[in-house]
DNA sequence: CCGCGCAGGTAGCGCGCGCTACTCGCTCGC
DNA sequence: GCGAGCGAGTAGCGCGCGCTACCTGCGCGG
């Protein structure tokens, strides 16, 4: 049975025994206090000590004593966001980890499961989007106290250049491409309503100041007959290309178009959003507006550790890039 | 300036106070503690006090007392597996809320962020598919005691039907449709391979147990070239149809088979599995394999609830409901 | 009328760590 | 020669909660 000593973890104490030093200079060492000299020796042998007896510190001991945990809770709106940025929110992660935080990640809106921050008890929460007053006052009760985006300095996200900057390009693409008549492709049934609105507004703006006509905004879905109702309508209408709101949206239209019998892009051409990887998987490939979500993700972390650390901001948002990949369901 | 107030949480000392009693009695009181008797009046005044003055408790001070946290932590290998389920977690999440728990899932294998059972302390963790010897040693050097599927019971998931199922039911597909000689098509960069394995030697058994041929499997991915090679092999050979490992994998088989001027499923049927959302998108809408996630979610929180609180097991993983989604890739 | 038992509490320790407030001894400037 | 100053460390409190060990008053049997 080593069970029996194996089942108490090693705790600073044992460090500090071990060694033959306080408790105290045991923290110190471990923890690098600014401001307190222990001698070279004393840390080495401190530090030798912790390693050889597999020290791991007790987060909740350290969360209690510190007054805050290290856990940093980002919320992500469903999966409806670009899964490159899911990919490389594993460098956020990274980063996060190396200052000894730990980056949990929550996604699904409201209806789904209790939001996180009433029971991990996060240091920060961040959201995509700014929250509602409804879920500030939840955090408020739970005991959040930093949020970001600041409740308050409203819904700067949706302003940053990273979010209507994509619809943008996305016009500008079919523009380039000589298209004149197109159309917007919604979703129906989404969370993420702001964000759509937002998107289109700063499409149908681009599409006007080039000179090109804007048919409307359209929801679709796949369940129901929407996509094909919409495909009809806007053949009828002389449309010739469709921004969609987002890779989904796009090869729904795309589908619908091609039972429908035309041909892609020749009779209607289709961009999508986020570069998801269905957008190369899709028969044809679609266009699609891909955003530096590497770049995203490190602006993430170090709006976190701002937040939970005090360290300084060395970039802003709006230097998201972002740009168009080209592929046959516009080009041909 | 009401934050001075404000910034000191509510503690149990705080309800005390307010109701006198001691701070203990406001314990039983709140924690249910079971032969403990205090009276309806002064268990009602305690209840009340709380709810008045927004009480919270810490979790750490919590967490540090009992001596675990209430975490669990639910590890998923990638984003490769079927998005379903990813929504039926939801559920898992609000049983295990009401228990107390918080569910967190963290999902990317080993090369991304380092695991989160190194941070966030989970009382339990759980894995889709068994833990390597490292994975295991990194969490009980973490404190990490509660471990799913135990270290030691090896690979039950991977025997289990909800994980072959599905397999042996693309090649009932298959067969019913009249299919007598298939190909499988894999991933080729997965950090499933065990998983793909158990799969495509299932498939293969279940194909010569109905006296199909099976030509072979092929790794594909839609980068390189290779998936339009293997079309242009699969077509050599007589092949008439596919059992792709997921939807991706047959949305890429599918495209490129197009491409080749093949028409689906006439000349070639595909049939994907985990029912993605893009299984539905696609054009020609791909038949797939859709588990009943939401009876594996509630099995999952059982688990969680088992290990963690030591309530009894009703069900087993066994019961995974497992059925084929019929959609044009292979009845046209 | 005594004492026993039990309902209904209370006092306070222990969890492991962060960190402040102290001590101690030694060097160095004048 | 002496104290100021500093490097190097220690004692121990406080964080908020779970829970054990104790305490007290009252009803009731003998």
């Amino acid at each position: 049975m080593p069970d029996l000593a194996a089942a108490r973890r090693v705790t600073a104490v044992d460090i500090a025994k071990e060694v033959g030093v306080s408790r105290a200079t045991v923290g110190f060492v471990l923890n690098n206090t600014p401001g307190k000299k222990i001698s070279d020796a004393t840390r080495a042998r401190v530090l030798d000590a912790a390693a050889r007896l597999g020290y791991q510190p007790n987060r909740a001991a350290a969360d209690l004593a510190r007054g805050r945990s290290k856990i940093i809770l980002l919320v992500l709106p469903g999966r409806l966001l670009g899964s490159s940025l899911q990919a490389s929110l594993d460098e956020s992660a990274r980063v996060l980890a190396e200052a000894g935080y730990a980056l949990v990640t929550q996604t699904g809106g409201p209806g789904g499961a209790p939001p996180l921050w009433e029971t991990l008890n996060p240091d920060v929460v961040i959201g995509w989007t700014t929250f509602t007053d409804d879920e500030v006052a939840s955090m408020r009760l739970a005991g959040v106290r930093r949020i970001v985006p600041r409740p308050g300095e409203s819904a700067r996200y949706d302003q940053a250049p990273g979010v209507s900057e994509g619809a943008r390009m996305q016009v500008d693409h079919l523009h380039e491409l000589g298209h004149r008549r197109i159309a917007l492709a919604s979703l129906a049934d989404s969370q993420m309503l702001e964000l759509q609105r937002t998107r289109a507004e700063a499409a149908v703006r681009r599409a006007e100041d080039l000179g090109m006509e804007v048919v409307g905004v359209r929801a679709v879905a796949h369940a129901d007959g929407s996509s094909a109702d919409a495909v009809r309508a806007w053949a009828a209408d002389g449309v010739t290309a469709i921004v969609a709101y987002n890779d989904d949206v796009a090869a729904t239209v795309a589908g619908a178009a091609i039972a429908a019998g035309l041909r892609i892009p020749a009779d209607l051409a289709v961009i999508g959003h986020d570069d998801s990887p269905m957008a190369e998987l899709f028969y044809p490939p679609l266009s699609s507006v891909r955003m530096d979500t590497v770049e995203a993700a490190r602006y993430l972390a170090e709006v976190a550790l701002h937040e939970a650390d005090g360290r300084p901001l060395t970039s802003t948002w709006t230097e998201l890039d972002t740009y168009v990949v080209a592929r046959k369901s516009t080009t041909g």
